[in-house]
DNA sequence: TATGAATGAGCCTTCATTCAT
DNA sequence: CATGAATGAAGGCTCATTCAT
C-alpha cells in the first residue's frame, strides 16, 4: 500500500510534468514567452541544475545545456535566474504537496488515517528531489526570505492546517484531549519524520528512507502521539 | 531558571570568543598566522557575512571589509575560502554546543532533566547564529557533503548520544519502556524544537523564539515522550 | 635580390595570415570558438603583447586589450593563457618556417643550394618576431620544458634534418668528406648565423640584419664549411 | 687537462664565492646593507631561486627562504627585485666568465691554444647554471634590455675580444688567412658549442654535456676553422 | 522569435613592498 | 638594524546578461 501511495506521487508528478496545457494551437508561432511546453522544458532542465548544484554554483550555461534551449530564450521566460528559481520552486510545490492531502479524508479510523498520510508526507519529504528542494530554498533563506517562506508556508504548513483541523475534530468529538492543537501538531508532523528530516538534509542518510523504515517511522511516531493525547 | 539557562550559554560564547586575547604577551609580535585575535576578528567578520550570503553568494571582498582585515592576512590564516568557512563551523559548533550537555549529568528526576537539557539544546538550536549556520551548511550539502554531515554528527549527533545513553539507562532500570531507543531518541529531540526547527530554518518564525516559548514547547514535548514511553 | 627574398618570406607570413579570413561566408554566425579571423585577431594580440612582455609579465587584460576582445571571448578560443601561448608558438612557428625548406630541393650546386637555405633560414630566425618569440620560450623553459623543447624540435630541427639529409647525400657521392655528419650539420646551421643569433637573442642587436649581412654571413659561412669538409 | 680546466673555474668560483671581504671589523655591527657575508647569502639565494624559476615566477618570499634572510633585510641591500636580479647577473658574470680567458695566454701552439680555450669557454656556457642564467636574462630582454645586453657584452663578448686579438696576431704573422678577423672570430665561437649551445637553451639537451663531448665538439669545431682558414 | 557569441564585472588568490615592532 | 605581518593591486578565470543575427 505505501508503495502505491509511492508511485502514486511519482506518477501524478510525472502526468503534471507532462500536463502541457493546450494552448493556443490555432496558428503554429506562439508569442515569446508564451510556449507552455518550452516553459516546462526549461523547468525541467533547471530543476536537475538547482538540484544538483545549489542556487549559486549552478550556471545558466549548465541549465542552458540540460534543458536544451538556448540562452535567449530563458531569458524570455524568466527574467533573472532568481525569478526562475522562484518560478521553479513555485511549480514543483504544486506538483509534490497538491495530492497528499486526501489521505486525511478517509472516515476511517483515525489511527490508519494518520498511519496512511504520514507515510504520504514523510516519502514526499525525504525523497531526493524535495530534499535537494529545501537545502536550495533553506541556503537561500537570509537573502530571499520571502521565497524559502513561501516554500514552507505553501508546502508543509498547509498539510499542517489540514491535520490540525482532523486534529481539531477529534479533540471535539472527545477523542483526543489536546488542549494546544497548534503545538500538538507540530509534534505529529515532527514525529512522522523523526530521525529523517535533519539526518537527510545534512546528508548523512545519503538515500531516501525505504518505505519500511518510514512506515515504522509514522507508525511508531502516531502511536507516540496517540498514546499521549488519546483520551 | 531558563533565563538563566540562556544567559549562561550566550555568556559562556561571549567569554569563549574573548578569552583568546590575553596570549603570549612577553614579546610583540606573534608569528604569522598565529595571533588569536586577529583570527577571531576573521572569524566574526566571517561568520557575520557568510550567515548573511550563504558560502557561494559571500566574497571574500566582503570578509575582508567585514573583518576590517586585508585580504593578504585572512589567506595567512586560512588557506582557502573553503577552509575559512570548516573553521569558522568547526570553531562555533565547538563554542555553542559544548558545554550544553552536562545538563544531562544531573541525577536528580528524568522529567527534569530532560526539560532542562531540552531548553538549552532548543535555545541554541533556534538561536540566529545557529540558524543561520545552519542554513548555510545546508545549502551547500550538495557540492561538500562531508562538511554538512561533518556539522550534524559533530554537533546535534552527539548531544543525541548522550540523551540515548540517558534513556537507555532509564530502560534499563525499567523506569522507561522502549524497544527502539536510537527511533526514541530520535523522537525526543525532535519533540524539543516541534514547530520551530523547521519554521527558523525556512524563514517562517523572524526571530528565535522566547525562553516562555522554548520552555512550553519542550515541556510539552517531554511529557508526550514520557505518557509514551514511561512504564 | 636579398630584399626580394626578405619580402618573400614577409609576403608569405602576411598571405598566412590573411588566408584565414574568407571563411564560411554561407551564413552569418559561426559557431563559438570558430571564427577563424577572430582567432587571428586574438593570436596576432597576444603575440604582440606575449612578444613585449613575456610570458609571465603579459597580462591576460593586456592581450584583451591589444587584441580588442573581451576576456570572455578568449577563453571560448583558448582554454588558458598557457594554451594560448602554446597555441602561438605553433601558428607562427607553422608560417614562418613552413616554405623555407625547399630551398633545398633545388638541383644546382651544392653551395649555391646552401646559401640559398642558410639565407631564407638566417632571415627567419634573426627576424623580429622569431627572436622575440624564441626569447619567451627560452625564458619559460625550465618552468614549461616541453613547450620550449617543441618549439626547437619542430622548428629549427626540422631544418636541421633536411640540412643533414642533403649533407649526407653529398658524402655519399663523394664530393663531401664529414666523419661525423650530425656535428657537421649544427657546424653549419651555427655557421649561417655566426655572430647574429646570440648577439640578436641577447638584445645587442636592436634590429634584424639587413638582407646584404645575411647573405655575407651565409656565404662566408658557406665557405668555411666547404673549405673544411669538400673533397 | 679539460677537467682540469674545468675543476679550476669551479673552485675558483667556490672561493670568488666566499671571498666575503674582510671590511671594517673595527666594531661588531655595519651599517644597513653594508655586510657583504650577508649580501652574498641573498644573492645565492636568489640565485637558486631565479635559476629555478625564471624572473617573473620567482617570488621574494621564496628568496627570503632560501637565502634565510628577512624580507626587510633583502630590501636594504637591493632596492627591488629588478636590481636584485640585476646585482645578480654582474655578480655570477664576474665568477664565471673572469678567469676563463688565460687560456689564450699560452705561448704555445694555435691549435692547442684554441682548443684548450674552447673547452673551457664551452664547459661554462653550457654548463646548469650559465644556461639558466642565460634563458632568465634572455627571457627579460625585451622589457630589461640593458641588463641582458650587459650579460652579453660583459661576458661572452669579452671572450670574443681576446680571441678576436689572438687571431689578428696570427693573421699578422701569416699563420691565419682572414678577412673579417671579427666574422671569423664569431664563427669560431660558435663552433665551440656546434649544437650544443641552442639545445642547451631550448632544454632539448637535459644535462651538460660530457667533457668528452665537449672536447670532441671543440676540437671539431677548430679544426674546421683552422681548414678553412689557415695558410 | 530564437539563438548563442560576446561582454565585463567580479570571483578567489598571490606577492612585491612597507613599516610597526 | 632586522624582522616578518600586513597590505592591496593585480593576476587568471567564470558567468549572468545582452543583442546582433
Amino acid at each position: 500500500m505505501s508503495s502505491t501511495k509511492t508511485s502514486h506521487v511519482a506518477s501524478m508528478k510525472a502526468s503534471a510534468l507532462e500536463a502541457v496545457q493546450p494552448v493556443d494551437e490555432r496558428q503554429g508561432r506562439l508569442a515569446a514567452g508564451q510556449d507552455p511546453a518550452k516553459r516546462q522544458q526549461i523547468l525541467e532542465g533547471a530543476n536537475r541544475v538547482f538540484s544538483q548544484m545549489g542556487f549559486d554554483a549552478a550556471s545558466m550555461n549548465d541549465i542552458t545545456r540540460e534543458a536544451g534551449v538556448s540562452k535567449g530564450t530563458i531569458y524570455v521566460y524568466f527574467d533573472s535566474k532568481e525569478e526562475l528559481f522562484m518560478e521553479l520552486c513555485n511549480h514543483y510545490r504544486e506538483i509534490l504537496f497538491a495530492d497528499i492531502y486526501h489521505a486525511l479524508e478517509s472516515d476511517g479510523d483515525l489511527r490508519d488515517a494518520l498511519i496512511e498520510f504520514g507515510t504520504a508526507l514523510a516519502t514526499v519529504v525525504t525523497s531526493d528531489v524535495v530534499v535537494r528542494a529545501q537545502r536550495v530554498v533553506i541556503g537561500v533563506a537570509e537573502r530571499m526570505p520571502s521565497m524559502s517562506r513561501d516554500f514552507y508556508e505553501r508546502g508543509p504548513k498547509r498539510g499542517q492546517a489540514l491535520m490540525r483541523a482532523l486534529i481539531q475534530k477529534h479533540v471535539d468529538a472527545g477523542t483526543l484531549d489536546i488542549e494546544d492543537t497548534e503545538l500538538a501538531t507540530y509534534q505529529l508532523a515532527d514525529l512522522f519524520v523523526s530521525g529523517m528530516f535533519k539526518r537527510r538534509l545534512f546528508g548523512c542518510m545519503n538515500e531516501a528512507p525505504s518505505q519500511e523504515i518510514i512506515r515504522k517511522t509514522v507508525t511508531s511516531g502516531v502511536d507516540v502521539f496517540l498514546k499521549a493525547y488519546k483520551r
